[in-house]
DNA sequence: GGGTTGATGTTC
DNA sequence: AACATCAACCCG
């Protein structure tokens, strides 16, 4: 199966990440299914980080579509963002989840201690498992340029998962936008579907 | 299983 | 001061 061309992160970065969920991630000798994402908006998004970082704004002016944006968070975990630019409207989509698919022997000497389904069930953890830091901020994953070994495909088989949509994750600000994509019924998902809200209204 | 808490550092 | 988190720990 060939990877994703960049034209695929060039659309409305909602539509993005709604259709990644059941696509490949391939990283440096590993992959997996995604099953869960978060979309943010450059507009009219008070939860995005071109909100409130300058240096966010610029990286969505500089880069291309299909790169990633890496940050540090919490002090200790890295996020895995891509780009998505050209479309009806721009921003960075979180990977959220993953179904290990290939490369499991890799991912598990990362992630000792941890069951299967635990290995990328939430942002930090995925990064953890698949090795990405901050030296991986800014790789072309699609199109021209992109890194060998990195980028994104149709599962063989094709997308098995229906897609949800549910309320992000650890934000304050627009916590009611339906902005997070789960495969449904998925165990690999860091927070299921309607929990968010259920924690929220007690 | 569910709730709570501590560990960590970058950004503005 | 806030933050797009996780795992260890309690209690049951």
């Amino acid at each position: 199966m060939p990877f994703l061309p960049s034209s695929f992160f060039k659309r409305d970065v909602i539509t993005v990440a709604r259709e990644l969920v059941g696509m490949e991630l391939v990283w440096d000798g590993s992959s997996g299914i995604i099953v869960e994402t978060e979309a943010y908006t450059v507009e009219g998004d008070p939860a995005a980080h071109t909100a409130t970082r300058p240096s966010a704004r610029e990286f969505v002016k500089v880069g291309r579509a299909g790169t990633s944006y890496v940050y540090f968070n919490y002090g200790m975990y890295w996020l895995f963002n891509l780009l998505v630019k050209g479309g009806e409207r721009d921003g960075l989509i979180l990977i959220r989840a993953l179904e290990p698919a290939s490369g499991l022997d890799q991912m598990q000497s990362r992630r000792q201690g941890h069951k299967l389904e635990n290995w990328c069930s939430g942002p930090g953890k995925l990064a953890l498992a698949m090795g990405i830091d901050g030296t991986h901020h800014g790789v072309q994953m699609a199109g021209k340029g992109r890194r060998s070994g990195c980028g994104f495909r149709v599962p063989a088989g094709g997308r098995q998962h229906e897609v949800v949509a549910d309320v992000r994750v650890g934000i304050s600000k627009a916590a009611e936008f339906p902005w997070r994509f789960l495969a449904k019924g998925n165990s690999h998902v860091s927070v299921p579907f309607g929990k968010v809200k259920a924690m929220k209204a007690k």
